[in-house]
DNA sequence: AGCACGCCGACT
DNA sequence: GTCGGCGTGCTC
């Protein structure tokens, strides 16, 4: 920036012209003036439309074509850039996308306390202060009401007390009087930074002992130094490794190759959040000490900044952290790992809806770095990367330790006796499904006699038991128990929805749905049992069957409370609790070594999800909670509940066998043209208004229809599913509905959303639209 | 998304 | 008359 052209006169001073991106949920940056030049990634305080806003330098901005007044830039907040050129430029190729306003995917880039807004506090006055000790006139009453104990209050608090005063004189002239002062808070970001410890000394990072390798970990970490770090193109590895190969002794191994050659360069490692743990950790803290930089959502932004700052300052050389985590401010990045890279909750799930995996891929080529993805079970997508070529595909197929892998037993329980509300086939479309009570006798059923002994013995020996409760199954499905399978929509080959209390199935992808008789007609001799339950039920029924355990039950119920997670596991690892009932979340990542036993209660339910990746996520659940269990003095056992023993998915599960599971999957997504042989766009309508919503479904039918007839070619590629009602149709309180585009290419299902989106910029009331692109579930 | 501007009901 | 309800339209 600098040259003449870029400079403008205004008022007679030369002020330089500044691109800004600003939180706003608006396509375009806006072009501000200021009398110095602004760094590129720097943030900056503008005023916006009433507002004031932080907003992010992006280089030099364009001149007015008359159209609009160049504002000035209030004030700069940093002195040195927070967003480097890269990040910068990840912002950019983020924004287009997944097709979000870029000031805002700026904002999401660091920790929440970058406020968008500059907060607006009022601070009273020697006059005001008189005033409110010796309140004499309405006006007097109010300032006594709103400063009874301080001087300053900000914006909104000082809105919230006024909207429960109704009567009270307008605060304005409060402010018109001078008894108030308004001042704009200065933004906390540069007091943090100077606040930020100080990170100790570098320490001898070659301290950290390292077990000997195998030869096959030896072969591995060889292909990916020569291939990978010692190239300056960017390369992706996908690391496919049995629970307990030794992927994190070759992440180790790695960071240590990478520190020997440079001062300067850095690693990140990106973690599910659910295995963000200090044991965690605490293996990379040993082995470098003082070299790692942790962040983790538990974290005040203070202490987040803290850390992200240690490496803004090259001081740290190693980030670990959950998805954001790739965003770091790193000055040299050369390696980045996404360990267990086939987790959901890299997806972020609001907001700006990215994948922090395919973020570390697109990051990793823009830094020429090097990417590892590791896992025991990869996700499809990266799976199929790696076998067409565009990842370099690395194997550890046997377990470094001695540990055995444990065995992994399946018991068929009979669904004839399982609780659940028997729906008989003599039903008409007039006559309600018949609802059994849940009897005593049919929940004693939910457990299988050898996993009740299974779960005593092992409470006898002294050991820990996990059980695993499926509880995503909000959906419920009719099961034939004939045919022993669930009802599925003849369009879609996923397990169709029974509207609770309603006599419909539906499908969430296509909407399609047929009543109760028209499922049962020509099939009367079949039963149909609805199925679904919770996991406290599963607790209540535990504590009554092994009598003395010490059983806590962890599931999303429980976890609402950020302090539940680690003290119940601390607790757990502790050896204070026996036993453990949760969702999935258990099976991650946590080592507990005294656990020999996990029982899976209901595998079928999450492999009948209504979602096509109700397989692979199956698949993982087993495989990961067998590397749960047992170690090397003490072998493992999981037991798994099932009424489906022979479908392949569990079949390949107890095998633990990936490559066949991964050949079928893959198989059965190309059949059906879903990811990774086509891309996917889900978008969300919602409101609380549920006659909005359908009036909105009615114009998007409408613009749908009308899109076909002009640009016939265009919505050829494009397929489109709904708009639908999803599995939850109403979500705190709003109706939604779902619709999803899919194609084998992307680029022109992006034209198509681009369209769409631009037709309801402008949404009636209070819909809300939101677009998930590379969704990871669709329900 | 905010927030300001603008045109209608119940208060002083 | 005024305050403030929230409908729509703009933000460099």
């Amino acid at each position: 920036m600098g040259a003449q052209d870029f400079k403008y006169l205004n008022k007679f001073r030369v002020m330089y012209l500044v691109d800004v991106a600003v939180p706003a949920p608006l396509p375009q940056t806006f072009t501000y003036c200021f009398d110095r030049e602004v760094p590129v990634g720097v943030r900056v305080v503008v005023p916006f439309g009433g507002q004031q806003l932080i907003g992010v330098a992006l280089g030099v901005g364009k001149p007015s074509d008359g159209k609009f007044e160049i504002k000035e830039i209030r004030s700069v907040v940093d002195e040195t850039p927070v967003y480097s050129r890269i990040l910068i430029d990840l912002a950019l190729w983020m924004s287009a996308y997944y097709m979000h306003p870029l000031g805002e995917v700026l904002r999401a880039m660091l920790p929440a306390s970058s406020a968008r807004r500059v907060r607006n506090t009022y601070t009273l006055s020697a006059k005001g202060k008189r005033l409110r000790d010796n309140p004499c006139s309405p006006e007097g009453a109010l300032l006594a009401l709103l400063f009874k104990k301080v001087d300053s209050l900000s914006e909104v608090v000082i809105k919230a007390r006024l909207k429960k005063q109704k009567d009270a004189v307008p605060f304005r002239t409060l402010v018109a009087k001078r008894w108030l002062t308004k001042a704009s808070e200065k933004t906390q970001r540069a007091r943090e930074i100077e606040q930020a410890p100080q990170g100790a000394n570098e320490g001898d990072w070659s301290l950290g002992t390292s077990p000997d390798l195998t030869l096959r970990q030896r072969q591995v970490l060889a292909t990916i130094q020569s291939d990978g770090l010692r190239s300056p193109q960017s390369r992706v590895f996908l690391l496919h490794g049995v629970t307990g190969s030794g992927k994190t002794e070759i992440y180790l191994n790695l960071i240590a190759s990478l520190l020997r050659t440079d001062a300067n360069q850095q690693a990140l490692v990106l973690v599910p959040e659910i295995s963000l743990t200090p044991q965690m950790t605490r293996v990379f803290e040993q082995r470098f000490p003082s070299l790692v930089a942790v962040v983790h959502s538990a974290m005040g932004d203070m202490e987040r900044w803290a850390q992200l700052e240690r490496i803004r300052r090259g001081e740290a050389r190693i980030l670990i952290g959950p998805r954001s985590a790739v965003f770091g401010p790193f000055k040299c990045l050369r390696l980045l790992i996404v360990d267990e890279e086939h987790d959901a909750s890299y997806k972020q799930s609001t907001g700006l809806m990215y994948n922090g995996r395919d973020i570390a891929v697109v990051r990793g080529k823009m830094e020429g770095a090097t990417v590892v993805l590791g896992s025991a079970t990869p996700s499809m997508e990266s799976y199929h990367n790696a076998i067409t070529g565009r990842y370099t595909l690395l194997e550890l197929p046997e377990r470094a330790n001695s540990r055995p892998l444990p065995s992994v037993e399946l018991l068929e329980i009979s669904p004839q006796k399982r609780h659940g509300q028997v729906v008989h086939s003599s039903v008409t479309h007039k006559t309600e499904p018949v609802a059994q009570e849940i009897s005593d006798e049919s929940d004693e059923l939910l457990l299988a006699p050898a996993v009740v002994d299974a779960l005593r013995d092992n409470l006898a020996r002294q050991h820990q038991s996990i059980v695993l409760v499926n509880r995503r199954g909000y959906a419920y499905y009719l099961f034939s128990l004939q045919e022993k399978k669930a009802i599925e929509c003849p369009y879609c080959s996923i397990s169709m929805t029974l509207h609770a209390r309603s006599t419909i199935l539906r499908c969430h992808y296509c909407d399609h749905r047929v009543t109760l008789a028209q499922v049962v007609a020509g099939r009367e001799r079949e039963t149909f049992v609805a199925v679904g339950y919770g996991s406290q039920r599963a607790e209540d029924l535990l504590q009554r069957k092994v009598p003395g355990a010490r059983i806590a039950r962890l599931d999303s119920d429980v976890v609402i409370d950020r302090e539940a997670l680690p003290q119940t596991l601390a607790q757990f690892r502790a050896g204070q609790i026996d036993l453990l009932v949760g969702t999935q979340m258990l099976a991650k990542g946590h080592d507990f070594p005294n656990v020999t036993l996990i029982a899976i209660l209901e595998i079928d339910q999450a492999l009948n999800l209504p979602d096509f990746r109700s397989g692979e996520r199956t698949f993982q659940l087993v495989v990961q909670a067998a590397g749960r269990a047992g170690r090397a003095d003490l072998p493992g056992r999981v037991l798994i509940q099932t009424q489906r023993a022979s479908h392949p998915v569990i079949a390949a599960a107890i095998g633990q066998d990936y490559r066949s599971f991964a050949g079928r999957e893959l198989e059965f997504r190309r059949r059906h043209l879903y990811p990774p042989f086509s891309r996917m766009i889900a978008i969300e309508l919602s409101s609380l208004d549920g006659e909005e919503i359908a009036q909105m479904t009615r114009k998007i039918e409408n613009w749908l229809e009308e899109l076909a007839r002009i640009r016939p070619k265009l919505l050829a590629k494009v397929r489109v599913l709904g708009p639908a009602v999803p599995p939850i149709e109403r979500v705190r309180g709003r109706y939604r509905r779902s619709l999803v585009f899919s194609a084998e290419q992307i680029d022109g299902m992006r034209q198509v959303v681009t369209m769409f989106v631009q037709a309801f910029a402008r949404l009636p009331g209070d819909v809300r639209l939101r677009v998930d692109v590379d969704p990871q579930s669709l329900i």
